[in-house]
DNA sequence: GTAAAACCTCAAGCTAACTAGAGGTCAAGA
DNA sequence: TCTTGACCTCTAGTTAGCTTGAGGTTTTAC
């Protein structure tokens, strides 16, 4: 609950946790790969400004477009000052973003039609099928494993 | 080189991963999870019929479209006495992955316009904003990693 | 016959994004 | 004051799809 007592108070893990709907784990997490930031009481646990939901808010949505938390953290710094995002700052990157998820979109798109122009004509040739020697990369981005990725 | 002599020996790892395109140590792999099998000559060395070439290859493709080993493996062993896909089989599992890459495609782009509908808000807000609350799941696969997924 | 190249198994490492648990400290209400 | 819940750090485990390396065997070419 936000009284006037508590507005302008810090936040602890377990506030940004509820509040945010991320676990707290996740935000020590986060932390530890320089997404957010934290102060320290003299009991050394932490203490959030408030913009810190802000910036979660951002992670998550970002997360949803499938940007990975590396280039999401890249995307927080290039923020002058290393400050929380403003509006224009969300304007900003969603546009960029959008722009992402065009591109994979058409990537996808493109090898669909590849499938249904290959259905039914089973050759899977080494040399000679369109769905195995493509030479584009698709987007689609995937840890460790390497999907989709050029052989 | 493919020669009267050998055009019906077997092949080893090494020859499969040559014309397969894809390193020894991922056929090993496969092969551990049940996606492809070998004989053993005397001194225990892999030898392939020349079938598991196709199976490779159908592997090969299906991973392009996003499809997870586990699923591959699961496709493959649904066909009848477990054989090397034919042209009808590939026609099926293609005709099937298809409407799989569709969903992704249109999960994808509903996300992007909706993206495109907060550009500029800016709001984010954990009650309000149609990015971050809605429902749906993406189904965009990603293994240890979940992105995407409702929070 | 011998040496090199290819093969074998098994265990561990890599990435991403976390979660779970151990063992201990701190803060807040009764 | 005491107890409970929230917090702290650090290590290890999870998933997928492999790769790398160690230590040893087999096949092949000369």
């Amino acid at each position: 609950m936000i009284t006037p007592e508590n507005l302008h108070k810090e936040l602890t893990v377990g506030q940004v946790a509820a509040r945010s709907g991320v676990a707290v784990t996740a935000l020590h997490f986060y932390e530890s790969k320089g997404l957010i930031k934290s102060n320290r009481n003299q009991g050394n646990q932490r203490r959030y400004p408030r913009e810190v939901l802000r910036r979660v808010a951002l992670i998550k949505v970002a997360q949803r477009l499938g940007i990975p938390l590396a280039e999401i953290g890249e995307a927080l710094k290039s923020l002058p000052d290393n400050r929380a995002p403003t509006a224009a700052d969300w304007k900003m990157l969603s546009a960029q973003w959008s722009r992402e998820l065009d591109e994979r979109i058409n990537q996808l798109t493109l090898l669909r039609d590849r499938l249904n122009g290959c259905i039914g004509c089973g050759c899977l040739s080494m040399e000679a099928c369109p769905l195995r020697n493509a030479g584009d990369v698709l987007g689609e981005r995937g840890p460790g494993a390497h999907w989709l990725e050029p052989t």
